[in-house]
DNA sequence: TATTGTTATACTCTATAACTATA
DNA sequence: TATAGTTATAGAGTATAACAATA
């Protein structure tokens, strides 16, 4: 035994925050090779994930965000080309967010730079090390979200 | 074998932006509560760590930012009194930073809070997944950084 | 000459409050 | 009345380039 549990918890903190910086940081220089922020990256994930189209508030709420901020992100991709905005016919206070063709096409490009280096951190780790640590985050986040 | 390689990968890398993401809402979510921006409290932290004064430099690689705009981040916390800028005298390019004595109470506070929060997830975890997950973030970030 | 840090500039993000249009 | 989204506004972060002071 060599060490109490609240230093434990203590320095998986430091190393968690750590952590998050990092990858945030990973994400804003790729992002930055197509002149996107994060901001937009994550808006932009969040559609392409979402494999359709998303609204205002969808957004906003999925990159915790207001939607007034949202509102100005949106506005600068769709002056940029990568996402349109059309009226939802059945609600029309609500607008439908999508990837335009281009914008898809580019955010897969960036994806595919992007991955290849976070496999390049992973493939590092067995495979039994990386179920381990995807059971472990997914607690984490369980916990947390609830 | 319920997964490839590749796919365990895929979904870990979704997980770990997940988790980077969440962490710094957190952050942003205590620290606004002492009106302090994450930029501000990373920068108080790293002076807080490193036990005695930072220079701007220091605190720019710490914070992973350019120095310009360390400054003005700087400049708001001593303005609102969070910390001082003094010369070196050895070398009169450079300003340490240190926390002032009310910027460093309102700090461990601040801690104080944010580690509270976090023990409240991280207790949940038995000290074998702690340690098992603090060993795999040290890797990972080892493997990052070089 | 090289290094430390600041200033000027431009753009983006962020949140609040007030607002419009639609349900 | 309530909801979806925008606009106006103000403050903060971010990066680039040019600069001053010191080594």
């Amino acid at each position: 035994m060599t060490s109490i549990s609240g230093d434990e918890i203590n320095s998986l903190d430091v190393l968690l925050q750590q952590l998050a910086m990092t990858i945030r940081r990973q994400i804003a220089n790729i992002a930055s090779a197509y002149d996107l922020t994060v901001a937009q990256y994550l808006a932009l994930m969040t559609i392409y994930r979402s494999d359709s189209y998303c609204t205002m508030s969808e957004l906003a709420d999925n990159t915790m965000q207001i939607s007034a901020t949202m509102t100005g992100i949106i506005n600068r991709l769709e002056n940029r080309g990568w996402v349109k905005r059309e009226l939802d016919p059945s609600d029309r206070r609500v607008w439908r967010v999508n990837l335009t063709p281009d914008g898809k096409h580019q955010l897969e490009q960036l994806e595919a730079e992007r991955r290849k280096l976070t496999e390049q951190v992973l493939c590092q780790f067995t495979t039994q090390e990386q179920q381990t640590l995807h059971a472990l985050v997914d607690k984490y986040l369980a916990i947390t979200i609830k």
